[in-house]
DNA sequence: GGCCCTCTTTAGGGCCTT
């Protein structure tokens, strides 16, 4: 396994290019190797994880040469969170345990400062297994943050029903708040599988990118099933890079995710997903998936779908309409470069942070639009059942 | 599986995700 911390950032103007070329000079100490707490072994290392030139290019140029009114309240909530990011940053460069700054307890301090964590798992650049563990990964170990203790507030007996109610109870007043900039982390994610059955098949990689920005901003692992990957021909996945024992299985896996999340998050904050047909795929498979590692998914996280904004734009009529409602319908209809291979976890969140900047545009949607869009894991499951 | 559309709701087919 390998960790990574990732300096990005989508939103507009010049001076944004300058910053996350700042960023992207960021390089964090390498360190590999992890004992699993069932003693497997995990290669770790840390990684810079930035944005292409291409990428920038492309961001840059296409905020600059759009119209004032082109940028649109989601760029600037991007914009305001990064440089918010930037300004209250403690230490902007430097690598830092999580558990120094949350604590066992799992708290958060009063001040906002993010928390460098962005892991990335990548089978073909496991080379050093015999490496010692990151910093990260050795001290989250040492607290006991995996499924024992420390992440108090995810395990599923912890989460009382009184959490439950407070979240979905204020989730309206998060939708009237006109200030949501410093209570929302906005979160593209995608997933790639074994296969197309929420109920057989298994996560085998998953990606998430903060669109705030600035460093750390992305997490990327390969996930061990623990079965034969049979679809390799759509993601380019193969058993012998997932089937092995230095990439963590899900419920190793979880804890990391959970603590990477949690230093995005703001202060009382809420974290909104949002994925490309999520409602109908990535989101059963996660909850599939934290439910049978005996994980909650946090009250205050939201999920949202961008493949409905999609189809709501179809329906909206007018000349230049995508071909489609797809990922790559999409892409191409906005002219978007295809940075790595497509149908790889990474590569679609980057694909889709684009592209959601631009549906919301075409929309003319708000933050609080997308929130009231937006359900909890619970919501959602209960919107499910209520169906079947 | 969920959503949407239509030759529709007493249904079926197509799209989207891997």
């Amino acid at each position: 396994m390998s960790i990574c911390s990732g300096s990005e950032s989508v939103g507009d103007g010049g001076a944004q290019k300058l910053q996350l070329k700042a960023h992207s000079t960021i390089a964090e100490p390498q360190s590999k190797g992890c004992p699993s707490p069932s003693t497997r072994k995990i290669t770790e290392k840390i990684e810079v994880n930035c944005l292409s030139d291409s990428t920038i290019e492309f961001l840059t140029l296409s905020m600059l040469q759009a119209p004032r009114g082109r940028i649109h309240c989601l760029a600037n909530f991007c914009w305001e969170s990064f440089h918010n990011t930037s300004s209250t940053r403690v230490n902007n460069s430097s690598f830092k345990p999580l558990a120094s700054t949350y604590g066992i307890e799992g708290g958060y301090s009063r001040r906002w400062t993010r928390r460098p964590m962005t892991t990335k798992t990548d089978g073909r650049n496991m080379t050093n297994p015999a490496a010692k563990p990151s910093n990260l990964v050795r001290k989250i170990l040492d607290e006991k943050v995996s499924r024992s203790t420390a992440l108090n507030l995810n395990k599923k007996e912890e989460i009382t029903e009184h959490q439950q109610l407070q979240y979905c109870g204020i989730k309206q007043m998060i939708a009237e708040n006109k200030d949501l900039v410093d209570l929302v982390t906005f979160i593209i994610y995608d997933t790639e599988t074994s296969g197309l059955s929420r109920k057989d098949d298994r996560i085998i990689e998953i990606a998430l990118q903060d669109l705030s920005g600035g460093e750390n901003s992305t997490f990327q692992s390969l996930v061990n099933p623990g079965r034969n990957v049979a679809n390799s021909r759509v993601h380019g996945i193969k058993t012998n890079m997932v089937r092995r024992p230095d990439v963590p299985r899900m419920e190793e896996l979880i804890p990391i995710l959970l603590q990477f999340v949690k230093s995005r998050q703001k202060p009382e904050g809420y974290i909104l997903w949002a994925a490309h047909n999520g409602f109908a795929f990535d989101l059963p498979f996660l909850i599939n998936e934290f439910s049978r590692c005996s994980y909650e998914i946090p009250p205050n996280w939201l999920f949202m779908d961008t493949l409905s904004l999609a189809r709501e734009l179809m329906k909206s009529g007018g000349s230049k309409l995508p071909s489609g409602t797809s990922l790559k319908a999409l892409r191409e209809h906005y002219r978007i470069p295809l940075v790595g291979s497509a149908h790889r976890a990474m590569s679609d969140v980057r694909t889709l942070a684009m592209i959601l900047q631009m549906l919301t545009f075409d929309l003319k949607l708000s933050l609080p639009n997308l929130v009231t869009r937006s359900f909890t894991a619970s919501e959602y499951v209960n919107k499910k059942r209520k169906k079947s």
